[in-house]
RNA sequence: GGGUGAUUAGCUCAGAUGGUUAGAGCGCUGGUCUCACAUACCAGAGGUCGUUGGUUCGAAUCCAAUAUCGCCCA
């Protein structure tokens, strides 16, 4: 006996098992059927599963148990990322508690304490991903520093030194104090902050002084130039001549640098060349000194003078004071400027010259561009293709060194003794020039190197292997649009530069799961919901579901929990239409009833035309990534026409108190309906429809993960069954509201006579069924006028008489027809407006006419209907 | 500053290529414990689709401006 209430929590992590054991989530290596792959988006292992991943990670189980039960060979990777800085810092932190420094265990006892935190308590997130129901091949789970993954970074490192790509040099990167480490531009994240623009005299050394202005007045210890721009009438007499930089006293050049905007603060730039990227790029055209004055800790150094040893921030405040004093301070005026801060860590990042490795990455850009432009990938919504361009046709050089021990370290080793520099494949110890010992390169690539190798390495990658045959290109990648740039296109550069074709077909770029108030959630704002715990509460079913139904494109989405509840009801009601299908199929072999011939009980016609319509949308949808379409389609069909209408449509048949119809036939349909049903639910909400198919009566595979995807049968299309259908649910529709708005209680059967010529015979027939819907006791037709006293109905063009002795109030009948006639009064003004101007008979297509007069005439109709009526009841009421 | 998105019922949101009487869920009102489901059933109320122009026979839908909010990039 199946339970009232579907309870996920008794089956969910049992399936699960069940399926992982079969085996069902494996893809084939080589197959006959087509294939269809995805590689994950890998969590971090730091990492614990939050709404994002809950959103991301079902839209691509969706996809993959669609394709897998549509008869694809489908893959789908799973594994995780690193996550060098993010793991670093954790490990770190856990060192700190027992008071330790990863200086204190050196580098490779740091490194194996990290390995050993991520046997322990690193990948929590793939149990979550398990519990979310994600049919991820586990066999083949990967992790960016397995060895193999880490032999395709060394690989693809060398090769694109050998070519050029890869180079050393002393640039201004973002720097974070804090992590002590170069990042990305990228990963330096700009946020709007309320400052200062700092007005500072610069006395010139033949007297007078320039004003500069600034917001960052720390950094004038630094400055080894003053500058302005040659065009400007003001200032262009002062090239060549001298300042006093004030407090570090140092005598700088006035030159003249066409970047210097003439309209930004007072017109003259001082600069800055080893703390600003725009300062270093004119230090290097006019050959400029560089002089670093903040150290790697973000604390004033030696150049600082009286400040060394100072943090930069308070040096600020510090150094305007003693301008002030000094009267360099010409003025201050409030100014927002955008700071750049550690996409880790939030700490401000401080632009230092440092020694880094970059990828050269126009080379690399211009064939990705192209991939998309040829649609060689395609970007979905296209609107992200646009956001893409722009940062790939603005592309900088990408700094990949990182100053952490967490990561692949850099395969380049140095001759200490002759200065000889390898890069190589493999671990080299001894110079061959020198032999000398060589020592290492200190730094790690930046993750991301490692991930934009995910969709070949994960394939096996560089070794020739059959998945890389079978799987790649992959089909399609689902992410989120933050990770854009920081992967999608780095992907796109590194596959078509290592496997010569691009990484995947589409990208579907889903929108960020955000709080209330429409900001990302995160830890430290505090505002993340668990999807656990509401997995929890409500089973993966419903929460899949939510989030489905919410995952619109290019709309963020603001999760709330009666949402949530609402398809946990859902999940209930499939769960209760299915008790009562399987009662109603207990005992029959469907084998026997293989000869039955289609039934003529116009419900069974009727729901199975409807399901063909259904199982093509829901195609359609997720063919086109529209889940949310998916998910609503499948909603209304199975709640508001399945439930409310077929199922109760069938109860007389097979209940038995109706003979007149093939019980049998209509037990065929209902068994398929509902298989068909489960089947398309399938992807999205998997446990309960796993549930219900393993109890379902004579179910034809092993599992419905493996159960063919419905294919719409266009021969079971019947729109005759359909308009009639509509005709019958029009005319309980109309009664059920005449009841409800004139107030006769459910439990009083009452008598209604129906007027209609064209579907007499049809509502005559399934007269029955009509009177169990709308709880009518005795069910008359005439083709005579209308009866007396009778409250008035009307469904195009069918007549609905309520007798109303005893058992409807005149005054409330007639509140009802006056409604009704306001409402018909409005949409006739607009259809004659229509209809009367000369320009839209003469313009609009003809269809469009017919309709309009067609439902004018019908609108017409109606009103007469509802006039007399009218002018009865007021009889009555003796006005 | 450049780009981009959003603005539709009390709330959260749907509304491909312009032609409906603008939909759903939740909430609300009224009525039902009816033999699958009260996590349910039946009925109902509620919107000048941000504002202003324009294109069109016809605009929530296309164009332009504007306001507010958000995101990305500088």
């Amino acid at each position: 006996m199946m339970e009232k209430v579907f309870d996920p929590a008794t089956i969910e992590q049992k399936r699960y098992k069940e399926w992982t054991e079969k085996g069902y989530f494996k893809g084939e290596s080589v197959s006959e059927k087509p294939p269809f792959s995805m590689v994950i988006p890998p969590p971090n292992v730091t990492g614990s599963l939050h709404m994002g991943h809950a959103l991301n990670n079902t839209l691509q189980d969706i996809v993959t148990r669609y394709k897998r039960m549509a008869g694809f060979n489908a893959l789908w990777v799973p594994g995780m990322d690193h996550a060098g800085i993010a793991t670093q810092n954790v490990v770190e932190r856990e060192l700190a508690k027992e008071g330790m420094t990863r200086d204190m265990l050196g580098r490779e006892g740091f490194v194996r304490k990290v390995w050993e935190w991520k046997e322990q308590s690193g990948g929590t997130i793939i149990e979550q991903l398990k519990r979310l129901g994600a049919s991820c091949d586990w066999s083949r789970e990967r992790f960016t520093m397995d060895a193999g993954l880490s032999r395709a970074v060394r690989e693809v490192f060398v090769r694109l030194y050998e070519e050029g790509l890869i180079y050393r040099g002393d640039y201004i990167v973002n720097w974070c104090p804090r992590c002590e480490t170069a990042l990305s531009d990228i990963e330096a994240e700009h946020e709007e902050t309320k400052g200062f623009l700092y007005h500072i005299k610069y006395p010139l050394e033949g007297g007078g002084t320039l004003t500069v202005a600034t917001t960052r007045p720390e950094t004038m210890l630094g400055d080894t130039a003053v500058a302005v721009n040659p065009e400007d009438e003001r200032y262009g007499k002062y090239i060549g001549q001298y300042v006093i930089v004030p407090v570090a006293e140092r005598r700088v050049p006035v030159i003249g640098d066409g970047y210097v905007d003439t309209a930004f603060g007072t017109g003259v730039l001082k600069v800055t060349p080893a703390h600003d990227v725009n300062d270093f790029e004119i230090g290097r055209r006019c050959g400029l000194e560089v002089v670093k004055v903040i150290n790697e800790q973000g604390i004033m150094n030696e150049n600082a003078v009286h400040y060394k040893g100072m943090d930069r921030f308070e040096c600020r405040e510090r150094i305007v004071e003693e301008l002030k004093e000094k009267g360099f301070l010409e003025k201050l005026e409030p100014y927002d400027l955008s700071v750049g801060k550690c996409y880790r860590c939030k700490t401000v990042v401080e632009p230092t010259l440092s020694l880094q490795w970059f990828l050269k990455m126009k080379p690399l850009a211009e064939p990705a561009i192209e991939a998309v432009r040829t649609r060689k990938v395609r970007i979905i919504p296209d609107m992200w293709e646009k956001v893409y361009y722009e940062w790939m046709e603005n592309i900088r050089d990408w700094c990949i060194s990182r100053q952490i021990w967490w990561g692949h370290r850099i395969p380049v080793w140095y001759c200490d003794t002759c200065s000889k520099m390898y890069v190589s494949m493999d671990d080299l110890s001894v110079c061959e020039e020198c032999k000398g010992p060589l020592r290492q390169d200190s730094d790690v690539l930046d993750t991301w190197f490692s991930s934009a190798l995910w969709p070949f390495t994960t394939l096996g990658w560089p070794k020739e292997t059959d998945e890389l045959k079978t799987f790649y290109p992959t089909s399609l990648l689902i992410t989120g649009f933050d990770i854009l740039f920081f992967w999608v296109a780095r992907m796109i550069m590194m596959g078509i530069r290592f496997m010569g074709d691009v990484p995947f077909r589409d990208v579907y770029i889903h929108a960020l799961v955000r709080d209330a108030e429409g900001k990302k959630m995160s830890k430290s704002k505090g505002n993340v919901i668990d999807p656990l715990v509401i997995i929890d509460q409500y089973g993966t079913d419903a929460f899949r579901f939510s989030l489905t139904m919410l995952a619109a494109q290019g709309r963020d989405i603001l999760l709330s929990e009666e949402r949530i509840e609402g398809s946990r009801n859902f999940v209930n009601k499939i769960w209760n239409a299915s008790k009562l299908a399987f009662s109603f199929m207990e005992g029959q072999d469907f084998a026997d009833l293989a000869g039955v011939e289609r039934s003529a009980f116009l419900p069974d016609r009727w729901v199975s035309s409807r399901t063909q319509k259904v199982i093509h949308e829901v195609r359609e949808s997720i063919d086109t990534y529209r889940f949310n379409e998916a998910a609503h389609t499948l909603y209304t069909f199975v709640w508001h026409e399945f439930c409310d209408w077929y199922l109760e449509l069938i109860k007389p048949n097979l209940y038995g108190k109706v003979t007149r119809f093939d019980d049998r036939a209509t037990r065929i349909v209902l068994r398929r309906t509902l298989l068909d049903i489960l089947k398309l639910l399938h992807p999205i909400m998997p446990f309960v429809t796993e549930e219900l198919y393993q109890k379902f009566p004579g179910q034809e595979a092993e599992s419905i993960m493996i159960a063919p995807f419905p294919i719409d049968d266009k021969t079971e299309l019947d729109e005759e069954a359909e308009q009639q259908m509509d005709m019958i649910m029009g005319v309980v529709d109309v009664v059920r509201n005449i009841r409800g708005e004139t107030g006769i209680p459910p439990h009083v059967r009452a008598p209604v006579v129906i007027k209609t010529s064209e579907y007499s015979s049809l509502l005559e027939e399934y007269g029955f069924y009509i009177k169990e819907l709308a709880k009518i006791d005795d069910l008359s037709f005439t083709d005579q006028a209308a009866p007396d006293q009778a409250a008035i109905g009307l469904y195009k063009g069918i007549e609905v008489f309520l007798p109303m002795k005893g058992v409807i109030d005149v005054s409330k009948e007639l509140g009802r027809v006056g409604k009704e006639l306001t409402k018909i009064d409005g949409d006739m003004e607009r259809i004659f407006a229509k209809l009367n101007n000369k320009a839209f008979r003469e313009k609009a297509p003809e269809d469009v006419i017919e309709k309009n007069e067609t439902q004018c005439r019908d609108l017409q109709e109606k009103r007469e209907k509802l006039l007399a009526s009218r002018r009865m009841l007021e009889g009555l009421s003796g006005n």
